[in-house]
DNA sequence: GTTGCCATGTAAGGTGTTACATGATTTA
DNA sequence: TAAATCATGTAACACCTTACATGGCAAC
């Protein structure tokens, strides 16, 4: 389970609340986690049955109560088992090319339309992240020099993805609209 | 549903049994699909209540019984709908970004082992990739030259993102490499 | 006093995977 | 005769998402 190894990975530099953790998760890009909560809190309660994890109820004076967690021992022995386990590979979901199945029922002209709107779309994703970057968001700000420079790489993973996936449709729209010279 | 729109496009070209699209399916690396029969007899059923596709029983004087699928009009008018609707973007997921989160547990010797066993698990993909398309492998022989076109685009694009990724865990192993210089 | 943030959780459902189950035909 | 391919389907489960539900505190 992947996120339970991200989970493991934040309380190795703190000990973390869920929300803490909702909010570190979904900020970074480029774990493409979608925010929901209903995996966290599942994902909580099963690290804490498995006794990888540490629970502290606490009670507050102020503010709304807060189950803070923690790595125990046995915790810290499986993250760095599954860092150091077998690397898995990883894997592009892409609607377009799922789309692009049917590509032949379509004019030039709708082929185009569409490669280029993916384009245009794609070139937004592309500019809020680097605008994320600007501002420093998106990047925890945790752990070592060497961690940061992670973090950073991280991003800049994300962001090389989708102007890969930008400059794939670019040449693609370039060479159908060659072929075919204007025709239709 | 991705895998719906990939079923009407391949009956865009031609009618056709589960079996057959099993095969494309699992065939085309770029749809990154596992090849699970569960998934796809049941999208036809699906699609075959929606009135998108038409069923024909084949009774066979030899070999097992088919049913071919063939598009309808209005599986042909679904089709168009979802081409031409506005694009989705594509995301990435990588379990090894995710394990990358704990990584300031591990001493840069074991860091620098997980970036290039990663690194040569990518580089086998890319072989094996390669290796299919020198063998016209995983390229469906469906439809126009455009379409051909855009298959040879599909699988390059598919070639092309595990090579970003080896490229991009090759350059973090230096950059974390020259961090430290060697320390530990 | 309403909006936004802190903080916890649940319900329902979509999507995808592995593995199981069956049986005929073809090829080595 | 054993293995591969053709051909259909089901069961169980993992993963992930959206939306719902509740309540306190802070700021404007």
């Amino acid at each position: 389970m992947t996120i339970e190894v991200a989970i493991l990975g934040f309380l190795s530099y703190a000990p973390l609340s869920g929300y803490d953790l909702k909010k570190l998760l979904s900020q970074s890009e480029s774990l493409h986690w979608s925010g929901n909560n209903n995996q966290i809190y599942r994902a909580l309660v099963d690290l804490h049955e498995k006794g990888l994890v540490e629970r502290d109820e606490e009670a507050p004076s102020a503010g709304p109560a807060r189950k803070v967690y923690s790595l125990t021992e046995a915790g810290d022995a499986a993250l760095r088992d599954s860092l150091l386990s077998a690397p898995e590979l990883p894997e592009m979901r892409t609607p377009m090319l799922a789309r692009l199945v049917g590509a032949d029922t379509l004019s030039n002209e709708d082929l185009d339309r569409i490669l280029t709107a993916y384009g245009d779309e794609l070139r937004g994703k592309i500019w809020a992240l680097e605008e994320m970057e600007r501002r420093g968001d998106g990047i925890p700000d945790l752990g070592s020099e060497r961690q940061r420079v992670i973090w950073q790489a991280m991003h800049q993973r994300a962001i090389a993805f989708y102007r890969a996936e930008m400059e794939w449709a670019a040449t693609l729209r370039w060479s159908v609209g060659k072929i075919v010279g204007g025709a239709d």
